[in-house]
DNA sequence: AATGAATGAGTCTTCATTCAT
DNA sequence: GATGAATGAAGACTCATTCAT
């Protein structure tokens, strides 16, 4: 029960970020989309800064067990199998988060307060890439996720589909880009 | 002498909007970091929104036009010797703007009302791009420009170089990662 | 409940306008003499100029039926025996309006801004006048208008009654002062 | 020279109360239009509310001895020619003053910080009716000025003339409203 | 436990006043 | 003396937070 309004709650933050940013989230507005009021908001949170942290903290202790569990999969593969593949099961998570991700690649930068999921992506990957990337692999993960994040947030904007975007990130990492 | 109490202030926001961000950038922040009282901001910019705005269209236009010119420089080359020069431009004008280009990586997103700098660099990258990559080349863009806002970002917060990530970059997009 | 709060606040308006003037009248003020904190102002009135405005609004919306009441008694009588009564029950009025009064002989100048009440006032004295007096109604109504203004603003001042004014107007204004 | 210069700015600040009131006339807009900058003002006046003081005193200084006078002509007359004859004059200083008399018109009340024309006015016209009538005087007094302003500032709204108001008015509180 | 009106600290903005040139 | 940019106190308004019901 608790437990219900809880999520109400955090979905109705997700939404009012999604829609008018992180400034616009006001307390009132999380409130009136969750259909709760304003007071109730308090006996769940202490207060705004918790509350918008718990939803992050949320999602990512949603997602985190599933990305962990993607870098971990085929751990003796080659390197490019490995991000290959990672990319594959991450924009497939995307695409079932879709509305927590507009939320992540609209807010990402501001050390621990946002959601700290792209940090979290970025230490997979440069992980992934170690063994065959050496100390490059810092570098290239910040760039494959910094990819990501437009080349999502553009998708997202456009209401287009993340299909096919792993294989042409992977494919783009690996080889470099294709000519007609 | 306008000009010059003008410059401070704009630097000022800029140096406080790097710091604190966009929501940080209070009037009262921005006067004691300019040195100069609340009501002085107000002989320059007739308030606070117009203020920033001005901040993002000033640098705009001291950028656009040495934007437009790299975008022009050898356009009978190939796409990859542009792009290539192109990327190296680029960074050379970051690495001379660090301070701003703290800013455009911090506040990006937000529609006409942001530093519209990396829009900019979408569409020149496109066009760059169109003749040998065809219609990929608005994704393509899209995923460079993430590449140099995570990459730089990430150089800046490390106080680090960007010398080498034009190389880093175009390499990486017109071949692939270098295995050690 | 609602409306008690509200009658509350336009009560202290009314206070603080009749004893500091328009200018006096700061939010602060207002709050403070309603017993309220400045925001709770704000959840029952969008700005200050609505706040005012809507005191005026709503004492004339009070008053403005029982003006046109009085403008009507009597129809067939002769000018002289309207005016008289019409004098006569806006005395009455006043009487028991004391407070508004105050702030509508303080204040009244100003157009649509201030307490539209004196207007209201000649215009329906004009048209008391008008079939015995023509062309001069006009005149006699803004001079009869004066005339209260400053006597019942003189009396207001004293502490006095206006008990006997609206004889003493009528009375000067159809034959001429009483000489002892 | 320190003389005029004194007098172009009372003369300014008239203006602005005349025409933005007495809030419109912000130190800034009366330095604009005596064409001298804001600090050369506070070579000559204190603050803003010694200025706006000052005017009052010295277009009363101007207008005292007059108005003295005025009240002291025919003092062996009967009080209702005297009457006539200090509204006659009277009026005639006001058509000759128009400017200021627009101020007073539109600013009157406020104690001592206003231009204390009326009150001055009052007094003398209570002391010319006071032989004739008595303890009633004073409130004919209050009522005459009442109408006399009120008159004048419909006049001036109007760009009316106030020749003939005089007599209007002498003629009504000795006789009553004329019929037609 | 839910409610939503009340609260008041924090922001933006204005403008009378000062003071270096 | 004249100038007008700089100053900062004061006022309007917002919104996270509290608390009586």
């Amino acid at each position: 029960m608790r437990e219900q309004v809880t999520a109400a709650i955090l979905e109705a933050t997700e939404d009012v970020i999604a829609t008018r940013g992180l400034e616009g989230a006001s307390i009132a507005a999380i409130a009136e989309r969750a259909g709760v009021a304003v007071g109730t908001l308090y006996n769940y949170f202490p207060d705004r800064d918790e509350l918008i942290a718990s939803l992050f903290k949320q999602r990512r202790s949603d997602l985190a067990p599933r990305l962990a569990e993607l870098a971990h999969v085929g751990a003796r593969q080659p390197a490019e199998r490995r991000l290959r593949d990672y990319l594959d099961g991450l924009l497939a998570l995307f695409e079932e988060q879709r509305k927590y991700i507009r939320v992540v690649v609209a807010v990402d930068p501001g050390g621990t307060r946002g959601p700290v999921l792209l940090p979290l992506i970025t230490t997979a990957i440069a992980d992934i890439l170690r063994p065959g990337y050496g100390k490059r692999s810092d570098e290239y993960a910040h760039m494959i996720v910094g990819c990501l994040k437009l080349l999502v947030r553009w998708r997202v904007e456009q209401g287009a589909s993340l299909a096919g975007d792993a294989e042409l990130i992977a494919h783009t990492f690996l080889h470099g880009m294709v000519k007609r």
